[in-house]
DNA sequence: GTTGAGCGT
């Protein structure tokens, strides 16, 4: 029997003819190229471009949408109707399967000029024929992976290109069975610009499986929903913390061992910072400590340090810091020193 | 118990 349609047709990617993507950092991906359309660096002073300037943007293609949970019988015709309001549209394309020529239940829509795309994405809610679609960014994978490896796939639409810092996505645990997406983004819209929120499901009962992921343009956003120990959702505490990278090899081996939950300190942990106005986000990682475990006091002569529970990553805490001995649970005061250091260092006081 | 599904021609 011939496979009717390979889920893993090796996909080229043709990359443009003229995209000068500058001095982008492209280490998210190591032996690719950047051969996907950059935003222009000119962009519109709207946060959701100048948010993903170092991500996302990299991944999409410009002014193309991905349009997902579609009903069946949505066609072309619809899809083009619905977010003509946007704009004019250069492509309309519902996904049919190739045999039996159903709707996939999603498409794709690319507008003719991209600041329309970011209007739609702004739209906090697409209703087609009355179902509630999923609208994003369309993303093109770069090519097909060996199954069971889906590493590189990963790194791109999770965590932060690989970068090892400033993580913009966070993982919410214990949600409320009755919670759907949208109420997830709305909820964190109150700290920023949220570029994706999902809730998931188990893909066989449809049950929520009590925990989800957001996206936001700016880490800042993170830092701000970290700053609360304590989010209630639909009457429900949840936790929050860092995404962990999905499929990252770093994290899997530990999280396949019993160190994942049981250990006192885990592949991850919570260290408290502090954020100010001002200096921004202050702790381990920003400040070279390889401490964890331990209390971050912000000087006392500055109220404007909010202290910040982060969830981080030890192989994250490196940098200038990365040859001092580890430690639990020491308490570090920081100091504001003639560089305008607000960070707790070395030369600061541990008790 | 609370770390990922999903995107073609």
């Amino acid at each position: 029997m011939e496979p009717l349609s390979s889920s893993c047709a090796p996909r080229e990617v043709s990359a443009g003819p003229s995209l000068s993507s500058g001095p982008k950092s492209s280490e998210h991906c190591p032996g690719r190229q950047e051969e996907l359309v950059l935003l222009p660096s000119s962009s519109p002073p709207v946060e959701v471009a100048s948010g993903l300037s170092s991500s996302s943007a990299a991944l999409t293609v410009q002014g193309k949408l991905f349009v997902d949970g579609i009903s069946s019988e949505t066609g072309e015709a619809l899809l083009m109707e619905h977010f003509a309001e946007y704009g004019e549209l250069r492509e309309v394309t519902v996904i049919r399967d190739r045999v039996t020529g159903n709707s996939r239940g999603f498409g794709f829509v690319r507008f003719v000029n991209p600041d329309d795309a970011e209007s739609a994405l702004k739209e906090a809610i697409h209703v087609i024929e009355g179902k509630t679609v999923d609208v994003k960014r369309a993303i093109r994978y770069p090519s097909c992976h060996p199954a069971g490896d889906s590493s590189s796939i990963s790194s791109y639409s999770s965590f932060n290109n690989g970068s090892t810092t400033n993580p913009k996505k966070i993982f919410i645990g214990g949600l409320p069975d009755s919670i759907n997406q949208h109420e997830l983004k709305n909820y964190f819209e109150n700290f920023g610009s949220v570029i994706d929120a999902v809730v998931m499901y188990n893909n066989i009962t449809r049950r929520p499986r009590g925990f989800g992921f957001v996206t936001f343009s700016s880490e800042d956003s993170v830092a701000m929903v970290l700053k609360n120990n304590y989010h209630e959702l639909k009457g429900k505490f949840v936790d929050v913390k860092v995404a962990i990278p999905k499929n990252d090899n770093k994290y899997t081996n530990n999280r396949n061992n019993n160190n994942y939950r049981s250990s006192r300190w885990p592949i991850y942990d919570t260290y408290q910072g502090c954020y100010h106005a001002t200096h921004g986000y202050c702790g381990p990682g920003s400040c070279g400590i390889t401490l964890y475990g331990y209390q971050f006091v912000s000087p006392s002569n500055d109220p404007r340090w909010i202290p910040t529970l982060v969830t981080y990553y030890p192989y994250v805490m490196g940098g200038s810091g990365s040859n001092m001995p580890v430690h639990d649970h020491l308490l570090f005061h920081a100091s504001d020193d003639s560089n305008g250091d607000y960070c707790g260092t070395n030369g600061d006081t541990l008790q």
